[in-house]
DNA sequence: TGCCGCTAAATGAATAACCATTCAGCCATG
DNA sequence: CATGGCTGAATGGTTATTCATTTAGCGGCA
C-alpha cells in the first residue's frame, strides 16, 4: 500500500487534536479518527502517544526556524533584521494557528523530555536574535552595555506573549503588521546607541 | 476537630506535587502523601483534582497580584514604578519557584476552564502595567504613539520569558536585581519621551 | 471528676471508568 | 494464494473518587 502519507496525515490530525484538546485529554481515537485510519494505524507510524508530540515539535517547528534563519540572512541592516524577525514570528502563529497553539501550551508541560526538548529548540530560536544584537554592537547602531543573552530573552518574550494573546482569542486580536512594528519599535529604541 | 489548617496543608503539598509532576501526572495519592492526609480527606476540602489547581491559583497567585500592585502605588514616578514592578515579578520567582513553576507549566494548559481563568487573572495583572504607561504618558515621560495595550504586554512577556529560565534552571541563573534593571532599562529607553 | 454517647472529621480499601497499547485476523494487491 | 498494510475489539494497568468504618473531641450528667 501507499504507507507514503499515512504519517503524513497522522502528524497533520494530532496537531489539530493536541491543538483543540491538549495532549493529555486527546485521546488516540481522536487523532485516528481525524486521521481517517484505525486506532491500532498511529501505532505502526509511531511509538507511543507521546511520540506522537514529540514528531509534531521536530518536523514542524524544524521547518519554521529554518525559514527565519534564511529570511534574517538575506537582509544586512541588523534593525531591519529585528523587525523582519518580529514579523515573521507573529506571522507564523496567524497562518499556523494549530502549531502556534501547542507550541505555547504543550512545549511548557513539566516533563522532562519536553523540558530539556524545549531548552535545546528554543535556545537555537533564540540565538538568531542574540546574533543580531552582537552584529549590530560590532556596527555601533546598539548600544553596548545591553547583554545579548538577556536581551533576547526580553524581545522573544515579548513576541511570544503577543502570540499568546492571538492564540487565545478566538478572533484575529490585533493586526500582525502593525503589532510587529509596534514592538519591534520599543524595542529598537531600547537597545539603540545613543 | 482541628479542622483548622488541614485545607492550607492540602494547597502546600499540591503546589509542591504539581511543580515536581505537573497536574496531569501528579496523583492525588501523591498530595495525599506529602500533605500527610488520607486520599479521602482531599475530598472534604476540594471538590476534585481540578479543584485544587485552581484553588492553588486563586489563593496564592491573588495574594502575589495584590502585593505587586500595593508596592506600585507606594510609588509616584513611573518610571520607578516599572523598575518595581520588574523587581517584584522576578523576585517572586525566586521566592516561590513551585509556584512560579505551576505558573509556567500548568496555567497555559489548553483546558477550557483554565484558558478563561487564565485571560482574566492575566488581564488584572497585565493591566498594573498599561496603568502605569498611561500616567507616564500623561505626564509626557513615555511617548505617545506607544499602545499601552501592546507594551504592557511586550515588558510582561519580557518578564515572563525571565521567568521561564530561571524556572527550567536547576540553579539560579542570573542575579534578579541585574536582570530587572537591564529588562526595565531596555523597555524605558524603548518608550521614553524624546 | 469520670463516664457516656454523640457528632463530625478522617481514613484507606474498594470501585468504576478510562484509555493507551496490543494482536489475531482481514483484505487488497500482485 | 501469499504478503504486508491495516483494522478495531479486547486487554490490562492505572487512578480519581466513593463510602463504610474508625477515631477524636466535646458536653451533659451523675
Amino acid at each position: 500500500m501507499k504507507s507514503s502519507d499515512k504519517h503524513e496525515k497522522i502528524i497533520r490530525a494530532a496537531v489539530k487534536v493536541f491543538a483543540k484538546k491538549g495532549f493529555f485529554s486527546a485521546r488516540i481515537s481522536d487523532i485516528a479518527k481525524a486521521a481517517k485510519v484505525a486506532d491500532g494505524t498511529i501505532y505502526l507510524y509511531f511509538n507511543n502517544k507521546f511520540d506522537i508530540l514529540i514528531s509534531v515539535f521536530d518536523e514542524e517547528i524544524g521547518k519554521f526556524i529554518a525559514q527565519t534563519k534564511k529570511l534574517v540572512d538575506q537582509e544586512a541592516n541588523p534593525q531591519k533584521k529585528i523587525e523582519i524577525f518580529a514579523l515573521k514570528h507573529l506571522s507564523m502563529a496567524k497562518e499556523n494557528k494549530s502549531l502556534a497553539e501547542i507550541i505555547q501550551m504543550e512545549l511548557r508541560q513539566s516533563h522532562k523530555l519536553i523540558k530539556e526538548y524545549r531548552k535545546t529548540i528554543f535556545s537555537e530560536y533564540v540565538d538568531i536574535i542574540s546574533a543580531i544584537i552582537r552584529q549590530g554592537q560590532a556596527k555601533g547602531v546598539f548600544r553596548k552595555d545591553v547583554k545579548p543573552g538577556i536581551a533576547k530573552r526580553a524581545f522573544f518574550g515579548a513576541l511570544d506573549e503577543m502570540t499568546r494573546l492571538w492564540v487565545l482569542s478566538p478572533k484575529p486580536p490585533y493586526d500582525i503588521e502593525d503589532t510587529a512594528k509596534q514592538i519591534s519599535n520599543i524595542f529598537l529604541q531600547g537597545i539603540n546607541a545613543a
